[in-house]
DNA sequence: TTGTAGGCGTTATCAA
DNA sequence: TTGATAACGCCTACAA
C-alpha cells in the first residue's frame, strides 16, 4: 500500500482513514483521503471480504432474464439492494435445476450474505440442493414462486384472490359464459390462478369451462383459439393466465373477423407492458413486482440480523386493471 | 482447512488435489476429493482471487434490464461467458453516468478481468471515468453502442446498411411516399439508421420526409401519428427506428380506421418479440444480438491474451425480415 | 492518535 | 509425491 509512505503514515492508519474511523486525526484523515483519491486507490474487495468474512453482496437467481416480469423484478430488487449499500449478484438458472445448483455453489464460494431464489416455472422434483445454503448459514427465501419441500418462506402475489376478483368483475358485467385457459395445474402459480377462477364461478353458480393448454404462451393461445373457432366451441369470455396469451387470443379472434370485446371478451394477467400496447387495451391483473422485491429484500435483511420470518407465506396484493377488452 | 487433518495430509496437498494437479498421487487425490465432497467443502473465492490475482469474472454494464433488447444481450453473453468457465457480473447503470462510474469502481474493486460496456441511450458528455479501467489494466470494449472520445473498440450492428436495405426493399415494392420517424440524431445509433434512410431515398431520387420525434417510444409514436391524421399530413409508408414505435403507429392508424398495410404501410426495427405479436406482423430489421454478444466476448477474451483488436469498429450484419405490414 | 503484527483461506515455491 | 512457509491486500487488536 504505497499511499502509506506517500502520506508518511503507517499502513494501518491508512486503512482506518479509508474506512472513516473516528480514531484517526481529522487532519491526517483528510490528507490520506486526498492522496488516495489522487493516486486512484481502489480497495481490493477480495482481501476485504476475506478478513471481514462479509461480502456485502446479495445473490438473486432467476429462471430467465429476457422476460419482462423477471427483469422488472431484478430492476426493483437491484435498486433496493443498492440503496442499502449492498451489491447484487444476478444469476440466471435458465430453467435448469443443474444450473441452479451450480449457482448456489457459486454464491457460497463468493460468500454472499443472502440469496433470493425465483424458482423456474417447471416442476422441480428434487430441489434439496438448496439446503446447502442453510448448511453454510446463508439466509435465503423464495420470491414470485416457490418449491415445495424446502423449508423457507416465500413472497408471492396473491394470485388466487387476484383471479377471483377479476372473474367477479366479469360476472358483475353480466357475462355468464366465461372460459378459462389453464396450463399445468401442478405449477403452483398456475394452480392458484385456476383456484381463483373456480371459486368465483362456483359462487355465482355458473358453469366452469376450463380449456387445458400445453404451454402458457402466445403461440399456444393462438392455436387453441383457432381450434375453438373451427369447432364452433366459442365462449363469450376467454380468461387467460397471462397477458401474452390474451394478446394471442385477441389477435387470433380479430384475424378471424371476430371483434373484441363486442363479440368476444378477453382478459389477461400480470400487466406486463403489452397490455397497453395491444390493439385493444387489455383488462388485466397487475402483480406488484416492486412490492414483492421490497418485501423479499426486507425479510432477507431482517434474517441477517437474526430475525426469523414470522410466517412461511407472504402474499402481496394484486390490482385489477379495467381496460377495454371486456 | 479441516479436510487436511481428516485426510491426514497437509493443507498444501489438499489444495493441489482440489485443483486437480497432476503432481499429487491419484490415490491421495481420490481420497481427498471424496472427503471434501462428504464434508461439503466449497472453496473461498475471495481467498483464491486474492492470491491468484484473477477473479475469473467478467463484468457487463447495461443501461436497463427490463428491456428486451438488453436482457437478450445479457442472456446470450451470459451463456458464452459461462461456457468458458467464467462468471459474469451484471450491473445496471440505469441510464445514469454517476451510476456507471460507481459500477466501474465496483468492478475494479472486485478484480473483474474484463468489462463490456453497453452505453446508455443519451448523450454522455464526459465518459472519461471509463478510462480508469485502462489505468488499472482491465481490458474493456463497447457493445451495441459506444461513447465518443473513449479509446476503445466497439461491436455494433450495421444499422445504416440495415435501414438502407429496408428502405430499398420498400422502394422495390413501388412505394414512393416514404416518411421516417426519427429521434435525436446526436444519438449515434439513431443517426446511423437515419443515414441509411437518407441514402436509400436519395439514391432513388425520392423526396425524403423526416418527422422528428422527442422520444423513440410507443406513446410518442401514437401522438405523432395522431397529429398527422389531424393535419392530413399523411404518408404512404411510416418507417420507424424501432418496433415499439411501429406498433404505436399501427395501433393508432387502425384505431382511426386506417387499414395497414393497404392504406398505410409501416415498418419497424430490431425484431424484438412484439413484431410477431402485433395485430399485423411487422416488417422489420433484425439485429443479431447473439452475434454482438459473441463477438464482444471473443474480442475481450483475446485482449486477456494480449491480442489488441485490429480495428476500432466491428459491424454486425442485420437481417431484413419481410412480414405483412407493408 | 498512530504504529505493529497477526491472521483471513488459498495458492505457489521450495525443500524434503 | 508431499509438507512447510511465505505471500496476496486488507482489517483489527493491542501496544506505543
Amino acid at each position: 500500500m504505497d499511499i502509506a509512505e506517500a502520506a508518511g503514515v503507517s499502513i494501518g492508519t491508512v486503512s482506518l482513514a479509508i474506512n472513516d474511523s473516528p480514531l484517526v486525526n481529522s487532519e491526517t484523515k483528510k490528507k490520506i483521503k486526498k492522496l488516495s483519491q489522487e493516486m486512484g486507490y481502489i480497495p481490493n474487495e477480495a482481501a476485504r471480504s476475506l478478513v471481514r468474512k462479509k461480502s456485502r453482496q446479495f445473490g438473486v437467481i432467476i429462471p430467465e432474464i429476457s422476460n419482462y416480469f423477471y427483469s422488472t423484478f431484478i430492476k426493483e430488487l437491484n435498486s433496493f439492494v443498492h440503496s442499502m449499500n449492498y451489491g447484487l449478484t444476478i444469476s440466471i438458472s435458465d430453467n435448469n435445476p443443474a444450473q441452479e445448483c451450480m449457482i448456489i455453489d457459486e454464491m457460497i464460494r463468493n460468500n454472499v450474505e443472502g440469496v433470493i431464489i425465483v424458482p423456474f416455472n417447471e416442476r422441480n422434483s428434487s430441489p434439496e440442493y438448496i439446503n446447502k445454503l442453510r448448511k453454510v448459514g446463508i439466509p435465503f427465501l423464495f420470491a414470485v414462486d416457490y418449491y415445495d419441500g424446502i423449508d423457507a418462506c416465500h413472497v408471492i402475489s396473491d394470485l388466487e384472490t387476484g383471479m377471483y376478483n377479476l372473474v367477479k368483475y366479469l360476472i358483475s358485467l353480466k357475462y355468464t359464459d366465461i372460459a378459462y385457459l389453464s396450463g399445468d395445474p401442478s405449477v403452483i402459480t398456475l394452480k392458484m390462478r385456476e383456484n381463483g377462477y373456480r371459486r368465483a364461478v362456483e359462487e355465482a353458480s355458473l358453469q366452469s369451462h376450463i380449456i387445458r393448454v400445453r404451454a402458457v404462451d402466445y403461440t399456444e393461445a393462438c392455436s387453441v383459439i383457432q381450434d375453438c373457432i373451427r369447432n364452433g366451441s366459442m365462449h363469450r369470455v376467454f380468461v387467460c393466465p397471462n397477458d401474452m396469451m390474451a394478446l394471442g387470443v385477441i389477435n387470433t379472434l380479430r384475424n378471424n373477423g371476430i371483434s373484441v370485446p363486442s363479440e368476444c371478451a378477453v382478459t389477461g394477467f400480470d400487466n406486463v407492458i403489452f397490455s397497453s400496447v395491444s390493439s385493444v387495451a387489455i383488462t388485466t391483473v397487475e402483480q406488484n413486482i416492486k412490492r414483492i422485491a421490497e418485501k423479499s429484500f426486507r425479510l432477507l435483511i431482517g434474517m441477517l440480523d437474526g430475525n426469523k420470518p414470522d410466517r412461511k407465506e407472504y402474499l402481496i396484493k394484486t390490482r385489477l386493471i379495467k381496460r377495454d377488452s371486456c
